[in-house]
DNA sequence: ATCGCGCATCAGTTTTAATCATTGGACGTG
DNA sequence: CACGTCCAATGATTAAAACTGATGCGCGAT
């Protein structure tokens, strides 16, 4: 529950520039030029200065985006308040993720989810997407978390939250010396690559994205070839080459600065958790009750 | 600016009833029903219980009231915060307004404005609803404030505030005794009469209501055609007769008790007031900075 | 000068939200 | 106990708003 055009400005606001805004809040760009038009037209105020090639703030943006943020802080507060009204749940929760969320998202909230909730028996199952489309299916989850959507129309989807897969060397490597950690893609596949294994759904992203910058995959040198995320942060912090991994399982290296994200020219590998349930008949109580949690406390990955 | 959920919330959580909600803020019935079944879809909580043929908040409604007013409130403090960055305003404006709106509601919000925009030169002509419209053709004036819809789309129209045209009847009056002061249109017919003139606006309105309401107007007994509101007020006060005058000329009379309102049962005459300006080209800063103030301040009606 | 980046604009389509007409349940009345 | 009344819910249809995709255009950089 929010008002739409608030978080749009406030987006516009911290990003500065209307095209990564429309990115974050999954519009085009022209929809967020209209919806901030829209608004300035409403207040009779220029709320951004779109001279000289950058975008910022005017002064009325300025005192605007205060307003926005406690108006914003106020509907979230409404939605906790009135949450925390719906008595505690009890019952089973079984969630089926893919691998990268079973490991680096879900343990925490999951925790948090049941601190409220203490009655509730909950079970998580990692598998790829048609195993949980499968388990949904057959009832052995109430729940799934996959990468990208599916294409059965008698599934729900909710999206959840944006991954990224990142390249990352270790702390002490060459590159890491460098000025910029920029890198373009030929230097990219001079680099000894150390991947994730074929099937999963990491590499099929990252081949995906390569492919669509017309990178040949037989020019890459794939020194590793290995079947988990921690398996691959080990190896390139060995110095042994180049990895790709989620963005999310990388906040305790990044913090402790053992490795790097290296940023590459051109290329940007996204992809989408979604919740997937049947659509009919109703979602059961504590699986509803889970899924508001998680879409309200939506967790969000912080700068580099 | 505002959150339109928000305030269908709150409009159905003051009447506690769908249908007079839906009539406040111009919709139908099943338009609010609507946005209500939404929002709490979205919460996934009922805000109200609607057993029993009554209408009332559940506990869940009660907790979102409280953050929908301070919601409401943000709003309103940052509109007029970020109004206040526009600079003060100089010029001529020169506004047409029908009687009732000229007399009773105009020059408190007028002299308000001016005590913002000091420098503003202002000028106030009283006309019927052709006479403003050929005022702002030959420019004359530049905004105007008529009763109902104009029929020509060069012109621009604002909903501004609902007026409604009531009965009024002597404080001493028998039927004021009377516990429940609401009578019958066979009733009302028997009284005597004290309208306004024919070729009014207020007369017009009068006459339709009575016309839908299937009364012959020969049937009612015309004590006295008065040209003026106060004219009517002071003869009703009189004893003279029931009178119909608009409810916004009402308040000192009304909170001095000289003079009582009488409900008519299956009559209620509502009317519209409205802005009304050139759609192009744009409207000059002054008209547009006073329409804004207007409408941001959007004077109530209270309760009798 | 020309290219590239990024916001504005426009036509066309999809999605959303309103209306109109009707139904159905709860209550009060003869 | 039917019968009328009041009011919210529902369904079909229409109107309006929002979004997209393609394109334009200004500005700064090469």
């Amino acid at each position: 529950m929010q008002d739409f055009r608030l978080k749009v400005f406030r987006t516009v606001a911290e990003k500065l520039n209307f095209t990564n805004a429309a990115e974050a809040l999954f519009l085009t760009q022209p929809a967020v030029t209209l919806q901030i038009k829209t608004l300035e037209e409403d207040l009779g105020v220029k709320l951004f200065d779109r001279a000289g090639g950058k975008v910022k703030l005017t002064e009325a943006g300025e005192v605007l985006l205060g307003y926005a943020a406690r108006i914003t802080d106020l509907y979230n507060e409404a939605e906790i308040a009135v949450g925390a009204l719906t008595g505690e749940e009890r019952g089973k929760l079984a969630i089926g993720a893919s691998t990268t969320i079973a490991q680096y998202v879900l343990p925490a909230l999951l925790g948090e989810f049941l601190s409220y909730n203490p009655r509730v028996e909950l079970s998580m199952v990692s598998a790829n997407t048609e195993n949980i489309v499968n388990a949904l299916d057959e009832k052995r989850i109430t729940l799934g978390l996959i990468e990208g959507p599916v294409g059965r129309n008698d599934l729900k989807t909710d999206r959840f939250i944006e991954d990224e897969i990142v390249a990352i060397i270790a702390a002490d490597n060459q590159w890491s010396e460098s000025k910029k950690s920029k890198i373009n893609l030929k230097q990219l596949a001079e680099m000894p690559q150390i991947w994730r294994e074929q099937g999963s759904g990491t590499r099929r992203v990252v081949e995906d994205a390569l492919k669509k910058a017309k990178l040949k995959l037989r020019d890459f040198n794939i020194a590793m070839e290995l079947d988990s995320t921690e398996a691959i942060k080990s190896a390139v912090e060995a110095n042994l080459g180049i990895g790709f991994v989620s963005r999310w399982a990388l906040s305790r290296e990044l913090e402790l600065g053992s490795l790097k994200i290296v940023n590459i020219e051109k290329l940007q590998i996204k992809r989408q958790f979604n919740f997937v349930y049947p659509r009919t008949p109703q979602l059961e109580r504590t699986a509803e009750s889970f899924l508001r949690f998680a879409l309200r406390r939506r967790p969000t990955l912080h700068a580099n």
